[in-house]
DNA sequence: AGCATCATGCTAGAAATTTAGCACCTGAAA
DNA sequence: TTTCAGGTGCTAAATTTCTAGCATGATGCT
């Protein structure tokens, strides 16, 4: 809850996916992965705005800032993922997973049999 | 890749989720699920924009309007995973699956065994 | 019919976002 | 040492977002 990037602006937001996306990045490499990328002064300014907001922190390497998120990326994650099963599957993990699961055919034979374990295991521990 | 939630403003795409989420809703409805709900004619005039935008369509229940995302559920779905998948697992939707399988102890043995039948049935037939 | 209720359309203004520009600092190369 | 490239901080301003208010039309009730 701490976390709802649904109450950071526009630009805002692509940075902090930016950023999640890579890890870490610096204020050119934010620009370069934003869309419509705006000029570089623009994306520092922002940069510190999110920093200032809490959102982000840096680090120095070297003469140049890296720019890290402050909620852990795992944290994040899961706030993400509420999100979507929230508003585009009923609340209903299950109906994500199995979305994801014909998304393309991503998944190739090895990484649905890693999954089919992991379910087992799932069931097993579970109740 | 037509329907980029990233460009929307903060308000339009808080606007949007209630939308995906309810299927359908009134502007009284959108103000009641939105967090920290504007005036009501705000929202309209947000509904008017978006409409206008193609991000939305209305129909008329009587005397009000209900208004629909132009985009099928299951397409901004696709795009909201892909999205995820993307910036918080590095391009692996095995890894959100893994996620979402131990997101809580939200999926019950049911739920966990219909899965374990879709991964089968994708390996059968996948490759 | 008259009235209250609830909807819409539109416009103007406040507030916030987003952007660019300028001044300065630091490290490396000539 | 001087110069250049590339970094930073800060501020002012344009643009966009967001909001409220007012005028109007339909519906339903007494």
């Amino acid at each position: 809850m701490t976390t709802d990037p649904n109450q950071l602006s526009r630009r805002e937001r692509q940075i902090m996916e930016v950023i999640y996306a890579h890890g870490r990045a610096t204020a050119a490499e934010v620009r370069k992965s934003l869309p419509d990328p705006p000029s570089y002064s623009a994306v520092r300014a922002m940069l510190r705005i999110l920093e200032d907001k809490g959102h982000l922190f840096h680090e120095s390497d070297g003469p140049r800032y890296v720019f890290l998120p402050t909620t852990p990326r795992e944290q994040a994650r899961e706030t993400a993922l509420r999100g979507i099963v929230q508003t585009f599957f009923g609340g209903s993990p299950e109906s994500a997973v199995a979305a994801l699961l014909d998304l393309d055919d991503e998944l190739d034979a090895e990484a649905l049999e890693r999954l089919a374990g992991r379910i087992e295991d799932a069931r097993k521990e579970g109740r």
